[in-house]
Parts: structure tokens; sequence; C-alpha cells
DNA sequence: TCTTAACACGAACTCATGTTCGTTTTATGT
DNA sequence: ACATAAAACGAACATGAGTTCGTGTTAAGA
């Protein structure tokens, strides 16, 4: 008994996942055989091995896919919210990162970059992306995306604050992590969502340091 | 002359991008003709449609791909750095997360679940997943992975610290972001990588606060 | 040494995919 | 109302991806 190429067959697999990288799409047989010097009959061959083990899933005929749920989509980010307008209007719109879906859960979710100090103490600093859950409510303590109206100017703005309901006076707490800012009371509150992570650039040129 | 019929080609391009973020693949034409009441034929001609306005890219015959070079792949995440082997042992791997590459630029990368408090000013807290470069060297000031020498045990183990070096006495500073730790003074430092982003989950429950 | 099963090749084959085509219907502008 | 071009259908078509098959080679075990 001769015993199976596993070597070849992991040449295969990484061929396949470096060509998915490189191209955005699996290589067909072909190209596989092409490039590892082998008949495409071969590299059917190994390729079905794979789908055998399990390290990668065919759908369609011509639809192959990383095995598992590890789905790979991606959220807009916006440097602002504007108000008035949709969350996500696209000219606010200033990229799309990749998010895993897996482990954030279901839900619609986008990219806020923050523009002030004033959620330092929750490790939120002015340059940051924070991951936004679309949701018009909160729990007491959640970090809320929340339209607010500005005494001054009369205009509605969107800030990034933690979340308090303060049932006894029957109105809402929206607290600033830092100590240099006051809390906002506000009778009405329009919640927009909820973050629930925040990506830091420690590379990102002459950005205050936090 | 009547005009063309945008909105269902961005029905046609909803109802793709769903299918890809659900199945991992593109449907065919046949599918989007199926799902949304209309001709293969028709299909094809929107989904052509979608391909010269450029929103996707079509590479072989079955290949589609979103358009951009917006590749997205995964980097593992380790819990801990094991010394004496490779970095990226498997069994300290506990996960794999999408990455950006466009925006991190070339490089291997992997993820680091921050284990203490010593980094606390830079932003980086327990339980934080720090996205790291792989590199042998490091500028002054960046954030590095270093394997350092324990005095009292003799063995070896990994930290995170801001790395300085001091020409002058011919040694090494690896600098706590913490008032309460001492800088770590050496001859001779083991880069693994350099720190770029710091991933922080808000919804981890019952995480210290930071 | 002999047996066995895997490796390998390449031509022939199958068939789902995407496209083309002729026709009919629909909507807009003049 | 008319002209025009897009929308829409569905059958027929062309294509190339993946598979099958016959043949031969190679490597490990008994």
């Amino acid at each position: 008994m001769r015993p199976k190429n596993n070597e070849r067959k992991m040449e295969v697999y990484n061929f396949m996942t470096n060509h998915m990288k490189e191209h955005g799409v699996y290589p067909t047989v072909q190209e596989i055989g092409n490039k590892l010097g082998m008949a495409k009959s071969i590299a059917s061959k190994y390729r079905n091995r794979l789908i055998d083990d399990g390290l990668i899933e065919k759908l369609g005929r011509y639809q192959i896919k990383a095995a598992g749920n590890i789905s790979c989509s991606r959220m807009p980010v916006v440097g602002r919210i504007a108000c008035g307008e949709p969350i996500l209007a696209a000219k606010y719109i200033e990229s799309y990162i990749p998010i895993d879906e897996g482990s954030l859960g279901p839900g619609e979710y986008f990219g806020l970059i923050a523009d002030g100090d004033s959620m330092i103490n929750a490790g939120i600093c002015a340059g940051d992306t924070v991951y936004i859950r679309q949701q018009s409510t909160a729990e007491d303590g959640e970090i809320v995306v929340a339209i607010i109206q500005d005494d001054l100017t009369d205009g509605y703005y969107a800030t990034l604050k933690r979340f308090y309901r303060d049932e006894e006076n029957n109105r809402y707490v929206l607290r600033p992590e830092n100590d240099n800012f006051d809390d906002i009371i506000v009778s009405n509150v329009d919640i927009q969502g909820v973050a629930v992570r925040v990506l830091k650039n420690l590379e990102a040129p002459k950005r205050r340091r936090c």
C-alpha cells in the first residue's frame, strides 16, 4: 500500500488559499494544475480530497469557499454622523473595513471615527474607529451614539457617550468618560447604536497620544 | 427614450452582496433570476451592467468578485507567545480574525491578546487584541513584542513594551506605559514584531475596566 | 520478488453557466 | 398619438469547468 501524498494535497490547499488572498477568488483546477505542474484531473482529485477533509466547501458547480461559517463582510466607516440624513449617507462614508460577523453576532454595524477626548477613560481616543451596532435602545452603562439637541443653536448633533437612565427624574444621562467633561442631561434621547469595539491605530502619524 | 432601470440593477447588486455575505459566494444568474423573478438572460444583463459600472469584477468565466483591491484575509490570534517554539504554533492559536491588508500594508500579521496592565497608558488593556506585524527590528518609540530573559528563573518570556535604544550604554530600554511599572533594561533584545493596532472589545462580560 | 494501491497523464465526455436571438411588452419624451 | 428604446421572456446556443476513463508508472509492504 502506497501512502497518500498529503504534502501534494497541502500544496494544492496553500496555492488555493494564496490565490484567494491575492485575486479574491479560488483558482480553477486548470490553474492549479498549471501552477503545480500536474494534469487538471489530478488537481481535481486533490481538491476533492480537500473537500472530503472539510478544509474547503463546494457550493455550486463552480462555487468553492473556505470551510466554516467565518463570513467576512465589510461595514461602512463614517467620519461623522449627519443629523437629519440617514446615518450612513454615502457622502460621509470614508471607507469600508472587514468585520467578523461570527464574533460580533447578528445585527447591522457601522464604524464611526471618534473625534474628541470625552471618552478617553473608556479607551476611546480621537481618531479611533468605534464599531457601532445599529439599534435604537440601550442598556444602562452601554456606550451609545446619540443624537442630542444643542441648547445654544437649537441644532442637533451626534455624540458618543455612556448611557444611563434616570428613572426617578424621568430623564437620561449621557456621561463622558473624562473627568474634565460634565454629564449631559436630556429628557429625550435618540439612540442610533451601541459601541461594541474600538479599533486603535498605533502607527498613525502624529496623532495626539492618548 | 425609456430610462434605464437602475433600481432593478441595484436590487441585483444587493441580492448579490447579501448572497455573498450569507453563503460566501456570489449567486449565479439563474439564482438571481429566480430570486428576483426575472429571466436569467435579464439577470445576466443587469449583472453585466454592474460589471460595466465597476461595482463588481469578473475574473474567470464563473469568477465574480467585489471590485477593488480590498482583499480580506485572516490572521491568527494567539493568547500567549511560547518561547522556543514558532511564534504561531498551532496549539496557541485561539482564533482567526479578518484583517484589511489594504490599510495595514504589506507584511505578515498576527494577533496577540494582551494580558497585563503594563501598557494601559497606550490604550492597551488586558483582553485587548493587539495586531502585530512580524519583524525583527523596530524604531525607537514603537511598541514591540520582545522575548526577554527572566533574571530569576533564567527562562524566557514574551512581553509587549515600548522600545527604545540606549546607544550610549549599548543597551535597550523596554518601557511599560504605566507609572506603576519600571523600565526593563536589557543588553540584548529579541523582537518578534511591532504593534500596529489595538482592538478593544467593549461588550466583553465582566472584564476589568480600563 | 511480487502485490497492491496510489500517483500521474491526457483525451473524451458531461453539463451547468452565461450569452445570444427573436419577439413582445412597457414606459418615457416629443 | 407616435416613435423610440428599454424591459422582459424563453428557447437555443457556445463554452469551459470539472469528471471519467484507460493506460502506464511508482512506491511501500508482505
